[in-house]
RNA sequence: GGCCCCGUAGUGUAGCGGCCUAACACGCCACCCUGUCACGGUGGAGAUCGUCGGUUCGAAUCCGAUCGGGGUCGCCA
């Protein structure tokens, strides 16, 4: 095996026939005496006129050689001509280092290698940003190097550790009878939903094929194929815009089981990233069991359907505590039916006047007319409050009864602040979850060494779409409503409580899926309430249809993104620290240039004709 | 699509109307240096300030447009 290499491109030298005999950073004190050849990049080269040290890098660690022109004159020469990020082969003796020099911040620090020869197997331009350094760089820079910046040692243990993810994800879900299947990348193109990335086909003129979005109507198709347990690690495609923690293309682990309910994909999933915690970030806290909250419950207490659970300042219902009062705000607030809800933040009273005013413009930007603050001052419990302890613009509405009486609803004790809002309950949660999150960054109080995963389940089954006038469903078509909900589809859509779960973790959605409709009949009746015509349904989910007529089992399955996943465990906040080779903002990719223009020639196989009237304007 | 931030030697930053003949650090080049490991020392090269246009006696600095990167809202079943 070792021999093929240096024999396929000619090597003569005898004592290249192998290429290494070991890795750079597997050595140890207790390989000293023995012979190496060595093949890496030179990651740093200290030259003192005489004696030269090079660290040399490859995939397993980095290994100091010296070079000692006493010892070996010629490589010592070649040494001192060589630069970062040359290629070389190394020949020489591993050996103890001298009492004294020995690196104890090196795993290999115990040892040197001698140089007896070297070789430079490829030069190297001067990288255009240090390889051998965790410095910020331009992100456009990056990637038009991207390779150069893999090399890095923070983008490499990012990759690796990601496929510890991915092989422990395939070894985890094989152990429980799952089998991987691969589903088309070219696929129909469906309505609902994200944006598709659309294929041209060549041999049907003006027909296009789409990228999947997910493989979710695969996965049902396999399970009433009767695979019962299915899973795929999954490139997933959305045209929509980027963010942080959104590629153009990204993967998933897709999942789907039939004959399970709802806590058998949850228990499932909880139990992967539980068992995926303690194998691959030993380091984090991550409580278990997993919290579980209704969609409606995420919403009361935190104002998000995925909260960061890492620090509290739950949402508090202020409103029957201030029902009487002469306060204009609140009061029209509570006639219009809405609700006055607040937020304690921990030893938030110390907040200065220029950061009260930047958390009511917050507020105001999310749709709230202001912002109450109640600062609480002094010593002791509420109970003794008095008037000077409490410093709130709204002062003169409220007693300090009744100032003490909120703070204690909302957990508050001296030294807090009390952030309330008053509005519509949608106006509210959003501004207090805006304002929650916003206080956690400013004053630290997600601990980082914590990962709190949570369930949200009992999502509403659709939402209405003001801009198209008609109801939508919130995760997809296929996910079944509650039993007992089913009725209210006509007469109140937006109360159907739906099978549909998403796993959060300290803010962020990590994924999300359903138990599916498996009866033909149902799933017409969510279509129609979708206001799709019966020929449409036909059209667009016509093989789904006729597919639950040939005895569907009941299925359900969820779909946890990886990039999120592994970023999660590289405490890393941007998912393109964990893909080897993603695409900026404006989804290009600046190494190879893609997207780009193609040839007439190429367009017309495809029945293309470029109008580019609209997109010049 | 809206709003916001950024664009100055290879990299990261400073400079924000004339003191700029654009500064600093790292990197790079040369020379010196036999125990360093972010080696050290001395010297040197290197940007006309993303691009275009405007304001001004004078623009890296102000204004507009444009391109690119990033953030955010919309969007993302």
């Amino acid at each position: 095996m070792r021999h093929s290499l240096a024999s396929k491109q000619g090597q003569t030298r005898e004592w290249r026939d192998v290429m290494r005999t070991h890795r750079c950073g597997e050595l140890r004190a207790g390989d000293a005496g023995t012979p190496v050849i060595l093949a890496g990049w030179v990651h740093r080269r200290r030259d003192h006129g005489g004696l030269i040290f090079i660290d040399l890098r490859d995939s397993s660690g980095l290994v100091q050689v010296v070079f000692n022109p006493q010892i070996a004159p010629e490589a010592s020469a070649v040494a001192a001509e060589v630069r970062n990020e040359f290629v070389l082969l190394v020949e020489g003796e591993v050996q103890p280092r001298r009492a004294g020099t020995e690196n104890s911040d090196l795993p290999t620090g115990a040892i040197e290698v001698v140089a007896a020869r070297v070789e430079v197997l490829n030069p190297a331009e001067t990288p255009p940003f240090p390889v051998n350094q965790d410095t910020p760089v331009d992100e456009l820079t990056r990637l038009r190097y991207r390779y150069l910046d893999l090399r890095r040692e923070r983008m490499a243990a990012n990759l690796r550790l990601r496929h510890r993810v991915v092989k422990f994800m395939r070894d985890y879900l094989d152990g429980r009878d799952f089998i991987e299947v691969e589903t088309p990348v070219l696929n129909l193109a469906t309505p609902e939903g994200a944006r598709d990335y659309l294929v041209p086909s060549r041999v049907h003129a003006g027909s296009f094929y789409a990228l999947p979005q997910s493989p979710q109507q695969w996965k049902q198709l396999l399970m009433v194929a009767g695979f019962e347990k299915y899973f795929q690690i999954a490139r997933c495609y959305r045209d929509e815009d980027l963010r942080a923690d959104r590629q153009p293309e990204f993967t998933q682990l897709d999942v789907e089981m039939s004959f399970v309910e709802e806590e058998d994909i949850l228990a499932l999933i909880e139990g992967l990233y539980t068992e995926l915690a303690a194998n691959v970030g030993p380091q984090f806290e991550v409580p278990s069991p997993f919290l579980r909250l209704t969609y409606r419950e995420a919403i009361e207490r935190f104002g998000s359907d995925k909260p960061d659970l890492r620090y509290g300042m739950e949402i508090a219902d202020l409103t029957s505590l201030v029902a009487d009062t002469e306060f204009a705000v609140f009061r029209n607030a509570t006639e219009a039916g809405g609700r006055i809800r607040g937020i304690a933040v921990p030893g938030g009273a110390d907040t200065p006047r220029r950061g009260l005013d930047a958390l009511t413009e917050l507020a105001r930007e999310n749709g709230a007319g202001g912002l109450v603050t109640v600062a609480f001052t002094g010593e002791g419990s509420l109970d003794g409050l008095t008037a000077e302890d409490v410093r709130s613009p709204v002062a003169r509405f409220f007693t300090p009864e009744q100032f003490a009486a909120l703070g204690r609803a909302c957990g508050a004790s001296r030294g807090d602040l009390l952030l309330i809002a008053a509005d519509r309950d949608a106006v509210t949660s959003r501004v207090l979850d805006v304002l929650r999150r916003r206080v956690a960054e400013d004053r630290d109080l997600a601990d980082p060494g914590q990962l709190i995963f949570a369930f949200i389940t009992q999502f509403p089954m659709f939402e209405w779409d003001g801009d198209e006038q008609r109801w939508s469903a919130v995760h997809h078509l296929f996910t079944a409503p509650f039993a007992e909900d089913v009725e209210l589809m006509d007469t109140d859509p937006g109360a159907v409580r739906s099978h549909a779960y998403d796993i959060v973790c300290n803010g962020q959605e990590i994924g999300s899926g359903s138990i599916r409709i498996h009866r033909r009949e149902l799933l017409m009746r969510v279509l129609a309430r979708l206001g799709m015509a019966e020929e449409e349904a036909t059209t667009k989910f016509g093989h789904m249809l006729e597919a639950f007529t040939y005895g569907a089992p009941p299925h359900g399955g969820i779909a946890p993104g990886i990039d999120r996943t592994v970023a999660l465990f590289a405490g890393e906040r941007d998912i393109r620290e964990v893909i080897a080779f993603p695409k900026t903002k404006s989804a290009s990719d600046p190494m190879t240039g893609a997207p780009s223009p193609v040839s007439e020639r190429q367009l017309r196989d495809v029945h293309i004709a470029l109008d580019l009237r609209a997109a010049r304007s």
